[in-house]
DNA sequence: TCTAATTGCGCAATCGTTTACACTTATTTT
DNA sequence: AAAATAAGTGTAAACGATTGCGCAATTAGA
């Protein structure tokens, strides 16, 4: 049953002439005269030539092919990133080959020997928060393949990212809950060694500032991105003899816990409280009230990092780009107005 | 800046050997005493040596790559698959390489042809909703690569295929609303071209008859996995003259459309009427209610494809392997039991 | 002690493409 | 009309690893 596979040879064979040749029309290479190309091209199809990308790959030095490398597939975050890239670098004929590195450093290398085994053209990585050394990174760059951070980025190695402006992000989220009359807002933080958790906090340290609102040491909480956690710290932060009257999360699963331990405990959402997520995890439309939340931009982010790495690829660039795109705040119900009642306290 | 690859070639060079014999050592091959493979393999760690995947595969004949083919990479259900099947073939040293159909069947062609271009070693796919036409699939067959289809597998097709007992999943849900007093129940079906959709419906008419319960044929309600559409046909079915107190659906999505209906219209979920959903996402334990869902076993689904392929690849057996997985009833709070007034009525 | 089997390794072909180089013709240039 | 340029192909050497075959040296068999 097993069909044979027909080879540049054999099309040249039928044709007379050598796998040069067809090799050269196939490619479109300028030098081979249309009536030629044509002639190839009809009995390759004729022949249902397909060709072996790894004889190709092997020759050039690369493959066609993407490798990708993120702390989990099925997060939908990643996933969404990963979608971007294939439907931008498949325009240009590559692949993408993913790996997952929960979030260990240790995965994360060798994910990378895979990847530079298999021949890989470029590599698109958003780092495992474990990832504090660089080395392997390093070693894609030293073999000139391009490089491409995204999201998770890290400073202390110069290559090409894309991320959004996490600082303008928070900002905005807090901004428009002073906006709606809150004051007091208290705010949920990530791991303050990644860079992304450190940008939100700054960028809700300068809200607050500019409006010349006083942050409390007890509003900064540093809690995992997790419900539980996030119900947690709220109710540590409600008996406070001075609780806020807002929260500005920079997680969307933090965020929600609140919101639940809120309403748990007779609190209105809004109202009493308002609460922004960070995420725009697609759960937070659904919720009761729905939960304004700062949209990452995910398959954009994808495509923009795609698109960097092309560009690094097909030599037109070969300095490091930092993009940074533009958060959306997703305006929704959780975070509207202070009630009256307690305005006018 | 770029470093040169060192290749089995140098080591061989740096021992006074040969190609050949580094090659066996790498690949513990039994005719190579244990003395030269510690000598090889020493000098290769030292040498910084890293296997040209490419160079391989070229001269086996296929890579140590997974090709996989879903609808969309970035739905909660593929990329659950996915991570599912990287994590069991990374065992056996293989990665996996991503393509979406985007539901078209001419992408999922295109799809197949370029993976068996990248030699990738067999194939794990989800059709389409549109694919009818299998000539690309059998076309991987007739050249002796593994294929393993899941969730949305073809009957017409002689293949391996992985999948959940719709018809289990269906007919056990149905049954708990009925053990929960529910008696008129509704059904949301998604294609009925879809086999999984069928083998739903079938579930639900069998849990049904099995509970001497009519269906009416206004109660069979073909819509879309979209929250919108669930709504629009939530009215409708309310509006009936005997209308049911009951939804089962094929989907999640139209699911939370019922809910979202039958609230903002002053039904009581559970109450008044019951609702479960089909596929378990992760929002439905956020919503209030939370809901009650078919789980679909993703991340097994993805471990089980992946060693049906890993055994045909390993020869272990060639005979198509149809595996059924048990689907597992999450039981929340949106198909809890009818109320006392309504069911003495 | 002589043959037979086993062990360990080298030789060289091979996988299917790509591409630098050389070699014809045909076309311009001067 | 001779010389220079261009256009279109062919030759053959890579790319880096795998593997059937064969040879030598060692061990076992008898």
């Amino acid at each position: 049953m097993k069909e044979k596979k027909t080879t540049i040879h054999e099309i040249a064979k039928a044709l007379n002439t050598t796998a040069s040749t067809v090799s050269r029309a196939l490619n479109n290479n300028p030098r081979i005269s249309e009536e030629t190309r044509n002639k190839v091209l009809k009995m390759a199809q004729k022949l249902g030539y397909e060709p072996n990308t790894m004889a190709a790959s092997l020759r050039r030095g690369h493959s066609k092919i993407i490798g990708i490398i993120v702390p989990y597939a099925d997060r939908i975050f990643f996933s969404s990133v990963i979608r971007g890239i294939e439907e931008e670098v498949k325009k240009s004929g590559y692949n993408v080959i993913i790996c997952q590195s929960y979030e260990k450093i240790e995965n994360e290398i060798e994910d990378v020997n895979a990847l530079m085994a298999a021949q890989v053209a470029g590599i698109i990585i958003s780092i495992s928060r474990e990832t504090n050394k660089f080395d392997h990174l390093k070693k894609v760059m030293n073999k000139d393949k391009p490089l491409v951070l995204f999201d998770r980025t890290a400073e202390s190695i110069n290559t090409s990212s894309v991320a959004i402006d996490d600082f303008q992000g928070a900002y905005s989220a807090v901004n428009h809950l002073i906006e709606n009359g809150y004051k007091q807002i208290a705010f949920f933080s990530g791991n303050k060694k990644v860079s992304i958790f450190r940008e939100r906090f700054r960028g809700y340290q300068a809200a607050m500032r500019d409006n010349n609102l006083a942050i409390p040491d007890e509003y900064i909480i540093e809690v995992p991105s997790d419900v539980d956690q996030g119900k947690l710290v709220t109710e540590k932060l409600m008996s406070l003899p001075n609780p806020p009257d807002a929260i500005c999360s920079s997680s969307d699963f933090s965020a929600l816990g609140a919101i639940k331990w809120l309403k748990e405990n007779n609190y209105k959402v809004p109202g009493d409280v308002g609460v922004i997520g960070f995420g725009n995890d697609p759960f937070t439309q659904y919720l009761e009230p729905t939960m304004t939340s700062v949209d990452q931009k995910s398959k954009d982010m994808g495509k923009t990092a795609a698109q960097v790495l092309l560009e690094q690829l097909e030599g037109k660039n070969s300095i490091a780009r930092k993009v940074l795109l533009s958060p959306e705040l997703m305006i929704r119900d959780s975070s509207q107005k202070l009630s009256i009642k307690k305005a006018a306290v």
